[in-house]
RNA sequence: GGCGGGUUGCCCGAGCGGCCAAUGGGAGCGGACUGUAAAUCCGUCGCGAAAGCUACAGAGGUUCGAAUCCUCUACCCGCCA
């Protein structure tokens, strides 16, 4: 697979992936002069990363791939903290808490660096965790040595601070947090002589607070490098869009049948950039899915590609491919009584599923009940009434329905539809 | 430490002591259109078949009756020391 590779910024430029930068021009020489040290941190927020996540991160991998060195930090110490937000005062996390996401989420960076040296001499990445240097600081220290070069005047200038200003106002601890992530940058600047640090647009100011304190510390000029904030096209966050919640990576969170059908169904008006920022394929390949999908848009073409290739880098390529069949099974054209019993049956293992006993008589809304496709029974009778209620692909419009012995496919599923979209199987015990 | 303001459903936000399960917006969900898309339009949106139950930070209280009044607790915010 050798071909002649171009520029590691070419490609994020094109790929969208270029925000904001320091002088990009010195960037691209410092790279061009060899292996350079790079990192990004990740805070232990939730117990596991979600989709958003994966932009810095592969941004990681992207430079690895192109020869240089990543090192990946697990925010232990900042997660104690809380990265002031717009909305309000977090509510700290307890350090027992902290503690199980750090080492959670660190299982899940793991997976997306080679830690050898596979992609080149002295490419091998490395996993930190920010705890182990700031937690035995003492505030004298850390005063002294970190927050002299800070100025409050700049601080507040900032717009986050500006607007939680304007609003609810904001703690002292939130408020330092730029010093600790800064801190960081400055760490690694000096153990492992990391000169760029990359983040989301939103950790610009972060990422500037370590430039500058490693320029006024070490007398060193360091990099900086964001991506976009990942939105759709209506710009709402990305992963908050479909079915409430966000989309995880924990395949204990959102199954990888789910995150499958996360991506299967995002708009047209945002396949081809979420291709060129999650997958891997080249520039020819993305371009061509996009002319797919402006003459045949009812394909899917690129969507497909999209969930597959994201699919298998998150979850591995058995997994992928299961939860393709189960898809193809589940929204195939194809009769679903013309399934053979081991195709259904992995489908039913992959989509969500419930158990019901027909000795029961259990109706339609005992069905969406038991497969979780309705959260309560007033739910799952307006369902039906609004006529989105479906068992083996036919239409059910009558409360009181009650599967008969004949509807079970194979003599044990019935497979229970919400709406067009929410697929769910349901094991029928006689 | 003092004084004042706040805490409402997934989110924002309105709420006169009875007519409040609580206006409105957003999100979500279903339908129509289509392509498991977008936009649009329509409907829906605590639990329960119903009686009724559970809800307006928490705990008490006043009242025939409280999200609305009082007390205490917790958290947040502002001003002063």
């Amino acid at each position: 697979m050798e071909r002649v590779s171009e520029h590691i910024l070419d490609e994020l430029s094109w790929r969208g992936l270029i925000a904001q930068s320091t002088d990009i021009d010195t960037l691209r020489k410092d790279l061009d002069a060899g292996p350079l040290t790079l990192y990004c941190g990740f805070d232990p927020t939730a117990p596991s990363l979600h989709a958003g996540n994966l932009v810095p991160l592969l941004m990681l991998r992207r430079f690895q791939l192109a020869g240089h060195k990543p090192i990946v930090l697990a925010g232990g110490a900042t997660g104690m903290i809380g990265d002031p937000r717009d909305t309000g005062e977090r509510t700290l996390n307890s350090l027992d808490t902290v503690a199980e996401w750090a080492g959670r989420i660190r299982g899940q960076l793991e997976r997306f660096v080679a830690f050898d040296d596979r992609n080149g001499p002295g490419t091998a990445a490395t996993i930190v965790n920010n705890l182990d240097w700031t937690g035995g600081l003492s505030v004298l220290e850390f005063l002294r040595d970190v927050g002299k070069h800070f100025s409050i005047n700049v601080m507040l200038g900032r717009e986050t601070v500006k607007r939680r200003l304007d609003g609810d106002g904001m703690s002292y601890t939130e408020f330092s947090y730029l010093l600790l992530q800064s801190n960081d940058y400055l760490h690694l600047f000096r153990e492992y002589g990391c000169r760029l640090q990359v983040g989301g647009s939103d950790q610009w100011g972060n990422i500037i607070g370590g430039v500058e304190l490693t320029r006024r510390v070490a007398g060193e000029s360091v990099h900086a490098l964001t991506a976009p904030l990942v939105t759709d096209a209506e710009g709402r966050k990305f992963g908050k869009s479909t079915g409430g919640g966000n989309v995880w990576l924990d395949p204990a969170m959102t199954s990888p049948y789910a995150w499958y059908q996360y991506f299967v169904n995002v708009g047209d008006a945002d396949v081809i950039r979420y291709l060129r920022l999650f997958t891997f394929l080249p520039r020819e390949e993305i371009d061509a899915l996009a002319a797919d999908t402006a003459e045949r848009p009812h394909l899917r073409a690129a969507q497909k590609r999209l969930a597959e290739e994201f699919t298998t880098l998150v979850h591995g390529e058995h997994e992928t491919a299961q939860v393709v069949a189960a898809s193809q099974a589940l929204f195939g054209r194809g009769e679903l009584a013309s399934l053979d019993l081991s195709t259904l049956d992995a489908a039913m293992a992959e989509a969500p599923t419930g158990t019901v006993r027909l000795a029961d008589g259990p109706t339609i809304v005992d069905l969406l009940i038991a497969s979780g496709l309705a959260d309560s029974r007033g739910a799952a009778r307006r369902t039906v009434n609004e006529g989105g209620a479906y068992v083996n692909n036919t239409k059910i419009v009558d409360e009181a329905w009650q599967p008969a012995k004949e509807d079970l496919l194979h003599a044990k599923w019935l497979v229970v539809r919400r709406g067009k979209r929410n697929t769910a199987g349901v094991e029928v015990q006689l």
